[in-house]
DNA sequence: TTTATAGTTGAACAATCATTCAACTGTTTG
DNA sequence: CAAACAGTTGAATGATTGTTCAACTATAAA
């Protein structure tokens, strides 16, 4: 058996169907770690203030630092998770750097999170 | 100057006036912690698994193992983490415990989700 | 009552990650 | 050119967290 293929799961197999059937339904593997990666964007307050910020109005890293009352180091490097992510993009302006909101679903996944904690 | 009040942000303000307008419009900063929280749960490729499985179909945490190839302490674990946030919700029918999907947001929010990373 | 199995739980370990600090780049202004 | 400031970056640190392991509970069957 190859190494890829070893069964790490310690206990017999009640509803074999339902497993056959969930697996033939289950997106790809890489996909699903995908989402998550995706979503271990939002799991952070900071990141969650960054991005709410931006879509209420384009910004620079000082008022962002500002406003959250952090350093711009601190800021800078969540941007940079930001934009890697394309959440965010921006524009220079002599020496200041403007960020803004490049994703439209943004606002609407925090709605659906809203949703849910406020039950 | 009380501690909770010192200004930590290293650079003067450039755009007091956009400051203020989004200051204003923020929620609160617990709300936001919350949000973040909220997609914390969502941030882990095991619990981004069970829960589309879980929304496939009800299954016990021995199906879950086999499906996912894991221990089924591991899962159980997880488990624990998705009942805490009120995720998801299970039924005992003699040793066996069937979960399923408690909040009918998950679904949804998966979608925006692939729908960022599939541009 | 003994055995077997489903599931849970707490501690330990390894990996991940947010913030800090210091040094740096690049642009503007005097 | 030199000083000042916006922003970035890499390393270090402390905190968080997913999985493993071993021990445990509870239910069912022999």
């Amino acid at each position: 058996m190859a190494k890829s293929e070893q069964v790490i799961c310690d206990c017999e197999v009640i509803h074999q169907d339902i497993v056959n059937q969930v697996s033939d339904r289950m997106p790809e593997e890489g996909e699903l770690y995908d989402l998550a990666d995706f979503f271990k964007v939002f799991a952070d307050s900071t990141r969650v203030k960054i991005m709410w910020a931006l879509d209420e109005s384009e910004m620079c890293v000082c008022d962002l630092a500002v406003l959250l009352n952090m350093t711009k180091s601190a800021i800078s490097h969540q941007l940079r998770t930001l934009r890697q992510s394309k959440l965010v993009k921006y524009r220079k302006e002599g020496k200041v750097v403007y960020y803004s909101l490049k994703d439209d679903h943004i606002k609407e996944i925090f709605e659906k999170g809203m949703e849910h904690i406020r039950e």
